[in-house]
DNA sequence: ATGAAAGCGCTAACAG
DNA sequence: CTGTTAGCGCTTTCAT
């Protein structure tokens, strides 16, 4: 690996000097500027980030925490995140939390011994102490981390009240949530939609009924479950809690011969390019993924700037209804 | 940050023995050892990584450049790749290359800087001369990427043997083969999908017919050239070159009142577990997952730890056939 | 069994 | 405008 040494002693100048034209900072003459260069790329020397960084640089490395990378809503946040990030000249390390605490913790450990100058976190882990005494800028997505910690989500209230009058508009009576229904609301922005889901069916004089399918099932459990729920519960609309849910609901349904949207409305909720493109009959409300990567970013960065001023914000952007077939009115 | 000086004056040593307990070399008594091992709980010390890769230790890092993330393929293909590599202690750094090879570049450039171990790329972009004078462990997922650089991929031309005789089998003789037909052939594992497509209807003395849907086309573009295509052609078999083209190619099946497999059958090429799980009608090719990212971090592994062994293979897994409805006997 | 000192590749005062 | 020097946090001879 050829290094700065190696191109001061080819420009015939300076340590100093190479380091100064690399960063571009006091006065340089065009002459020995021009002479450092060409030595530069002769012999097609790359600084090492490591030794910059060492000495106060910034790394320009960010933690990136989802549960997966497989599930399309995570997917399009990471590739969105990913896009934005290389223009502002940062790299992701990759972080799968999977639904395992000792594997978040150990990535926050890694994530520190390698010096990244952020995390960005969308993790499912609850618990996880460690973000409470981390000091490192951190941002999270829909969840609730720690008290100090910023986070940005879409309008899961918002969306919930707009998925449940849309069921309902077309019909629906008997109306069910589908899907990670939580045990202690009010931690993370997601139980609201069970929360204005609630509120909307009692503004328009509805029971409202739930029927739990965890996240960490696994999609055979999930399956089984929903054929049996399907055939012994009176219910002409669905609530899911995500796409993927209701992708599985609709699937069950035909198998049992249920007509959607006759017998029974189904609508999701995230609405990613994927369901959009593969899977356009279904109704669903589609959160504002771009605009999500940006102001997780932009917050991350004015975190990472400015240390100090701990502007401790819960940012909320609203979603949109996508009207399609598995709500139509009959 | 505390620093390992810090750890030393707390437990009354030297630098050099904290750096040895925590290295684990050299002879420590039992004493010094605990006194440091508590003073590390105590200080909640994490040693920097940068500090340690600066003198000549290996950094854990590994880069992994793909197209996309959201492609489900790739998706589980990287989820997989960050669970093993997880366990073998490294880290990833995640490249989309987005069929920009501008950007692909400048990752190269970038993971050299940062002095990863290794990259593991499944890149579309062709012609980056870089990767030929890269000094840098490199195993490639699918591509020719330079001479020395081992390609880890599934057996193509066996999976569109196998996708093509599920056509025939099931009565279809006026078959295309839909997708990515590359111009330049043999120059990618991923080419031979055609070959085995043309030799196996050959062999039954049947025509081969193409019809080209460029990968990066948007989903608006492929949809409007498959419904021309869909109209315009004699057509009752299709072997789409992977997946999210099949479902595509089913959709406007379904919107034309074309029968599925009545009128057309269809298999298409990957078979995630995403597919398996939410569109179990399609039949498809489905790639070993697993044994592919095993391999690929095997390999990576032996020539991260042995610079000098350049034994240049080129492997190719077993596909399997998964037999659905889209495929089914009339 | 332990420590002193040099050095990884780079940057940042401080001089001149 | 350019160079000398010290030092980032850690590891590693070489002593003792």
């Amino acid at each position: 690996m050829t290094k700065l040494s190696d191109v001061a002693k080819k420009a015939g100048v300076s340590s100093t000097t190479v380091s100064r034209v690399i960063n571009n900072y006091g006065s340089l003459s065009e002459k020995t500027r021009a002479k450092v260069f060409s030595a530069m790329k002769e012999l097609n020397y790359q600084p090492n980030s490591l030794a910059r960084s060492l000495q106060g640089k910034k790394t320009q490395l960010v933690g990136v925490i989802f549960p997966s990378v497989t599930n399309p809503f995570y997917a399009e946040l990471i590739e969105d995140l990913e896009n934005k990030l290389f223009g502002a000249d940062y790299k992701i390390i990759l972080c799968n939390s999977a639904n395992n605490s000792e594997k978040e913790r150990s990535y926050l450990r890694m994530l520190q011994a390698n010096q990244v100058d952020g995390i960005i976190a969308g993790t499912h882990n609850t618990n996880i102490e460690e973000y409470k005494t981390l000091d490192l800028p951190v941002v999270s997505f829909d969840r609730h981390l720690s008290e100090n910690i910023p986070i940005i989500s879409s309008d899961n209230y918002q969306g919930a009240q707009l998925a449940t009058k849309e069921l309902i508009a077309n019909g629906a009576n008997q109306i069910y949530f589908v899907g990670n229904v939580n045990v202690s609301p009010n931690e993370n922005p997601t139980d609201l939609r069970v929360q204005g889901f609630e509120d909307t069916l009692k503004q328009h004089k509805l029971e409202s009924h739930y029927f739990s399918v965890k996240t960490d099932n696994s999609v055979a459990i999930k399956k089984m479950l929903i054929r049996d729920f399907l055939n012994n519960h009176k219910v002409d609309g669905i609530f899911a809690s995500d796409d993927s849910t209701a992708l599985l609901i609709i699937n069950i349904a035909k198998e049992l011969n249920i007509d959607i949207p006759k017998q029974l409305r189904v609508i999701g909720f995230d609405g990613t390019k994927f369901i959009q493109n593969y899977f356009p009959e279904l109704s669903t409300i589609s959160q504002p993924i771009s605009d999500i990567a940006d102001l997780l970013i932009s917050t991350l960065e004015l975190r990472i700037n400015d240390k100090k001023n701990y502007h401790n914000v819960t940012l909320a952007l609203p979603n949109k209804l996508i009207r399609s077939s598995t709500t139509a009115s009959i």
